[in-house]
RNA sequence: GGGCGGGUAGCUCAGCUGGCUAGAGCAUUCGCUUUACACGCGAAGGGUCCCGGGUUCGAAUCCCGGCCUGCCCACCA
């Protein structure tokens, strides 16, 4: 393991021994050695170097196993290797490291599996940018292996990058398990699962419309792609009408024929013959594609139209007019409101040209209208492009007619074109402007092309996937597809934090679309599937049926190689495992298999005695070098050339990491796992995906067995979702509230801030942003000295890290110098108001901190370890045990207790300044308290893996809580009068309390202590001073110098005075109204009359003060 | 178009299963070289809780409407 000074990263290589690391050196006994700051740099890298020689952070699946350990794991979102990591990435793992870390010192065996993903298109855009702006050449100016070893290089670098980033951050991932999804144990999960899911019918190839980057010639996912607003135009293009006659030719229609039939405004046009329908289209040159128009069946024209068709200019094509829904009706023959209030409809004209091969919504028409268009002899996909846009007819379109004088032009030339031949025919009936956002890739800025392409598909819409997901749900978060009045259907295993997220997952599955799996990318794990093209025909099927020349045996004579032209056929458990080769037939000529792939819900059925014709095989194969061998040497198969979405390994994740599909005990132990950890953007993109494959992949009883060799994917039964909770947290945004971004300069690199405020600043504030709101926001600054970007909210961490090194250096300092440990502290030990508080206090805080993590309310969290460190502890407690500590050995055990106990609650955020501390922290002896468990070291006396605190609940002590109080608030009474009249804070006063009042002993020793009172007379002052009022009460300080200020006293009384009359004013309004009384309950009436005359006592008291004064 | 957030002190945020004089950190002002800490200590000032209705004895909190702002998804003839 690599220490964070390090920047190669190395998970095998034994760590440095450093003299830190060995538990037998001699440690200092007390605090006054230490320097007065806590400096980070002097302490990061050795503190690290002691967990690794420790091999603290290093996961055993067999306690789990055994029993003897609960298990805890985390996965980390692996993060791309295109970059360093950011600040999001600093938040998203420090709060990993914060719940790994406390549930390691509860006890948990636990595992924070460490990571990095290949991140495909992404990683393959940003090294072919570089290798053009380094080399000047292309990704195709390189053989495929050429380049991959120039994206492994990049990888290697920026791997080594983040994993010492996230080191020097403090992640206490088991290091010795770093994956990657590329690797060869993610790479074996991949072909395992892509085989499974072939084989059972859930992997399908079809052409199907994808988002197609011209420029890098390849599909993208919606999520790799932009929206930006263009200035375009709508044309509005004549297409002429036309009949068909029996002979199989066709005559033009004239509007009078339409008239007679009934169309509406037929008559409109004296002298224009033929007839025609108008389409409005913001995509003149698809027109090419058009197959068909469509109009809404309760347009009145429809009825009329039956049976007609239309004839695209120059093309030639007739094709049919079909009726369907989804177009929408124009402004003329809205029926409603809603109808009219569609801003489609005050541009549309009611027909709508239909290019299935070139817009996603006419493909659906064209899928619902197949055989409508085929019956008038063409097919339903025209493609009229080529790879790259331009117009082409080699393709998927034959019928070219006269439109050839397209061939060859760019999208944005066959507009200009096309609208000009439409012109000159004196089909274009006008064109209007319109602003419309059209989609971009990410990656290359080229407009996206619908495009008509080969790609690869996971049935996710299957409900033993997305049905599945939805499923795993608790019951208070399952909303959706409760049919009726039954609740939807639930497993109760999966819960979202916060729950609205719930709802985000549930939508997604419900409207889900088949996941398009392929890239026509390098970077990535290659689809395993191998395909040629063969003529099957009367000869050569019964070879086939009997398994042919490609039944291929081992050395042994076993059949390696099953065929299983039935995707989806059960197979016998035995011959299910054997199988290691799946093949699936495509008839090459049909075009209808590629639009109607299956019948709904069923794997697509080839039979294979009924084959005849080309077909193409392609032949999936699992983990089977020799099979490859013989498909791509002696069967001239070659392997498909795409690679799988990145996504597709990315959903394994919980499953590869652990060893799937071997039974591994690690597996077996930690999944599923516990908490994932994540940011919203992701929850569609990842979550759902290993949820479903999780589900899909580990049988149905996999959680009490925990044995994956039993899988059986036939079931409905589904196994466990790989994680119980997903926390969803908050996306850091700069001062501005944009997202932090390289081309916005307004990131800051997580390690600056190491640099400049230490791991544990940076960790700390994190967590204390980290609320339960979608976003936060970091104002970023850059620094002069250093020109890097960074943010003064990060002092905050570095401060409250500093107050807890000093205030240790404070306790060390008395307790090194205690010899006498004094005996066991118990309730009957006769503690100081002080002590009895704190104690109390702690108990609070240990349950606090508990349940802020137990909720993922992470700000919590941070919020209750300042306020018990900063407020409780340092501002109060050592304050108040200042006089004594040196001296009460019980006061030193209480001391000691607390130290370490808010020590030990804020390792988990601070994991270095409570290490260094604790190096001397554990050399401390003090008398044991009874009922509070620190737990003991068990490694290497670090405490990383020291125990997680227990405070019994009899520490709990509301009394001293409230006598503390009473007195606090007295003190700072005081204060304020001393503040007031500019009392030099060394100076002594006297406090004579408020007649018949007696100050306890307890208070007593804590006022004089805290507020500098050398005094407490119950006798009237005998020189000059001041009355100030505490809890309605008047009281003096005397001795607060040697003249009081009048001024200042008349200023403070005006102001007190002012004050009390407002709050009588409210407290009066309320009593006065009739209902208060009736209505609310009779305490909350009782103490607001309390209220009421308390403050009048003091207005007027005040007001009494100031007569005086003025005399 | 559907869904989800946010709008509270100059800034960043808590509070919002209705009821303490609406809080914290930073910033500001005043006073402190108090022997743990000036990355500190003590004190102070600072708020139409976005706007308008409603429910209620009572609203920052619940309901309705509006404005501003951000995100996710879908769609775009």
């Amino acid at each position: 393991m690599a220490a964070p000074t390090s920047s190669k990263h190395d998970n095998t290589a034994p760590a440095a021994a450093s003299a830190a690391a060995d538990p037998s050196a001699p440690t200092p006994s007390a605090g006054t050695d230490l320097p007065k700051q806590y400096r980070p740099a002097e302490h990061e890298a050795r503190i690290w170097d002691r967990w690794s020689a420790a091999k603290a952070f290093h996961a055993d699946p067999a306690r789990v196993l055994s029993g003897e350990a609960r298990p805890y794991c985390i996965l980390i979102p692996p993060p791309n290797v295109t970059a360093r990591l950011h600040l999001g990435h600093a938040l998203n793992n420090s709060l990993q490291d914060i719940l790994t870390r406390a549930h390691r010192m509860m006890g948990f065996e636990t595992l924070w599996m460490p990571g990095t993903d290949h991140a495909g298109i992404a990683t393959q855009a940003v090294v072919e940018r570089r290798v053009m702006q380094e080399e000047g050449k292309r990704r195709t100016d390189f053989q495929r292996d050429e380049f991959i070893a120039k994206i492994q290089a990049f990888k290697d670098d920026y791997e080594a990058q983040i994993i010492d980033q996230l080191q020097k951050i403090g992640c206490s991932c088991d290091w010795e398990r770093v994956r990657f999804t590329m690797d060869e144990q993610c790479a074996r999960a991949v072909r395992e699962a892509f085989f499974r899911l072939f084989k059972d019918g859930l992997i399908y190839r079809g052409k199907r419309l994808v988002n197609w980057d011209p420029v890098l010639q390849t599909a993208v996912a919606d999520d790799e792609c932009y929206e930006a607003e263009i200035d375009g135009s709508f044309y509005y293009l004549r297409y002429p009408l036309v009949r068909k006659n029996a002979a199989g030719s066709h005559a033009p229609v004239t509007w009078n024929e339409l008239a007679t039939a009934g169309y509406p405004g037929a008559d409109q046009h004296p002298g224009e013959e033929p007839a025609w329908v108008t389409v409005a289209t913001t995509r003149p040159e698809t027109y090419l594609g058009d197959v068909a128009v469509a109009i809404n069946p309760h347009d009145p024209r429809a009825k009329s139209l039956r049976g007609l068709f239309a004839e695209l200019p120059l093309v030639g094509r007739v094709i049919p007019i079909i009726e369907d829904s989804y177009v929408v009706l124009p402004e003329a023959y809205a029926r409603t409101d809603e109808e009219r209030a569609d801003p489609k409809a005050g541009m549309a004209t009611g027909y709508l040209k239909v290019t299935p091969a070139h817009d996603p919504n006419d493909y659906e028409i064209g899928r619902r209208h197949a055989q409508t268009i085929e019956a008038a002899g063409h097919p339903v996909l025209v493609n009229i492009f080529a790879p790259d846009a331009t117009v082409s007819e080699k393709h998927g379109w034959e019928d070219v007619g006269d439109a050839s004088l397209f061939i060859g032009m760019s999208r944005e030339d066959a507009r200009k074109k096309v609208v000009a031949e439409f012109k000159a025919l004196g089909l274009l009936e006008g064109t209007k402007p319109h602003k419309h956002s059209v989609k971009h890739s990410d990656r290359s800025k080229a407009v996206i092309e619908p495009y008509l392409s080969d790609q690869w598909y996971v049935r996710v819409t299957d409900e033993r996937m997305a049905g599945q997901a939805n499923r795993a749900l608790v019951s208070d978060q399952r909303t959706s597809a409760g049919s009726g009045s039954q609740s939807a259907p639930t497993d109760n295993r999966l819960q979202f934090h916060p729950a609205r997220y719930a709802k985000t997952y549930e939508q997604w599955h419900d409207g889900i679309r088949d996941w398009c799996i392929s890239r026509q990318l390098w970077w990535g794990h290659r689809i395993p599937v191998w395909t040629k093209t063969i003529t099957i025909d009367a000869t050569n099927r019964q070879q086939l049926v009997n398994g042919g020349d490609l039944d291929f045996l081992d050395a042994s004579g076993a059949s390696l190689f099953a065929w299983s032209w039935c995707p989806g056929e059960t197979e016998t458990e035995e011959s299910a495992n054997r199988l290691v080769g799946v093949a699936v037939f495509r008839h090459v000529a049909s075009g209808r298999t590629f639009i109607g792939d299956a019948t709904p819900g069923g794997p697509p059925w080839y039979g294979l005695p009924e084959l005849d014709g080309e077909y193409e095989v392609a032949v999936c194969v699992n983990n089977a070098p020799s099979l490859v061998e013989y498909l791509e040497e002696e069967s001239g198969f070659t392997q498909d050339p795409d690679v799988l979405d990145t996504w597709f390994s990315s959903a394994l994740w919980p499953l590869s990491t652990l060893g799937w599909p071997e039974s591994t005990p690690l597996l077996r132990a930690f999944n599923p796992t516990s908490t994932l950890c994540t940011a919203r953007e992701i929850i569609t993109l990842w979550v759902s995906r290993m949820v479903m494959f999780n589900r899909y992949f580990l049988p149905a009883n996999f959680e009490q067995t925990g044995d994956a060799a039993n899988a059986s994917t036939s079931t409905t039964d589904a196994g466990p979702p790989p994680f119980r909770d997903v926390f969803v947290h908050a996306v850091i945004q700069d001062g501005e509230g944009r997202k932090m971004s390289k081309s916005l300069g307004n990131g800051v690199d997580p390690l600056d801030i190491v640099e400049s405020h230490g791991a544990d600043a940076l960790r700390y504030t994190l967590c204390n942003m980290t609320t339960q709101t979608q976003d936060v926001r970091m104002p970023v600054e850059r620094d002069p000295a250093t020109g890097k970007n960074t943010s003064p909210k990060f002092d905050m961490g570095r401060n409250f890290g500093n107050k807890l090194w000093n205030a240790a250096r404070f306790a060390l300092a008395i307790l090194g110098s205690a010899s006498n440990p004094g005996s066991a502290v118990t309730r009957e030990t006769n503690l100081s108001l002080a002590d009895r508080w704190m104690l109390s206090r702690l108990a609070g805080g240990v349950q606090q901190a508990e349940a802020a993590l137990r909720e993922y309310n992470f700000a919590n969290y941070a919020q209750t370890l300042y306020d018990l460190l900063w407020r409780d502890f340092c501002d109060w407690y050592l304050e108040a045990v200042k006089p004594t500590a040196r001296t009460d050995a019980a006061q030193q055990a209480v001391l000691a207790h607390a130290l370490e106990t808010i020590l030990r609650l804020i390792h988990p955020v601070m994991p270095y300044v409570t290490e260094a501390i604790f190096e001397r922290v554990r050399a401390i002896e003090t008398a044991p308290i009874d009922g509070i468990t620190l737990g003991r070291p068990t490694k290497d006396g670090l405490l990383t893996t020291a125990g997680w605190p227990k405070v019994a609940a009899a520490w709990h002590n509301p009394e001293a809580e409230a006598a503390f109080d009473r007195a606090r608030a007295l003190i700072t009474a005081i204060r304020e009068v001393r503040a007031q009249h500019n009392v030099p804070p060394k100076r002594m006063v006297t406090y004579h309390p408020a007649a018949g009042l007696s100050v306890t002993d307890a208070e007593a020793a804590l006022i004089r202590t805290l507020a500098n009172v050398d005094t407490i007379s119950n006798s009237a002052p005998a020189g000059p001073s001041v009355t100030f009022t505490y809890n309605a009460a008047e009281h003096r300080l005397s001795n607060l110098a040697d003249a009081v200020d009048a001024s200042a006293e008349r200023a403070r009384l005006e102001k007190l005075i002012a004050d009390r009359n407002k709050q009588i004013k409210t407290l009066e309004g309320r009593l006065a109204n009739p209902g208060y009384a009736q209505k609310a309950p009779p305490a909350m009436v009782e103490e607001t009359r309390t209220q009421l005359q308390q403050a009048i006592q003091e207005r007027d008291a005040a007001n009494e003060q100031l007569a005086g004064l003025g005399a």
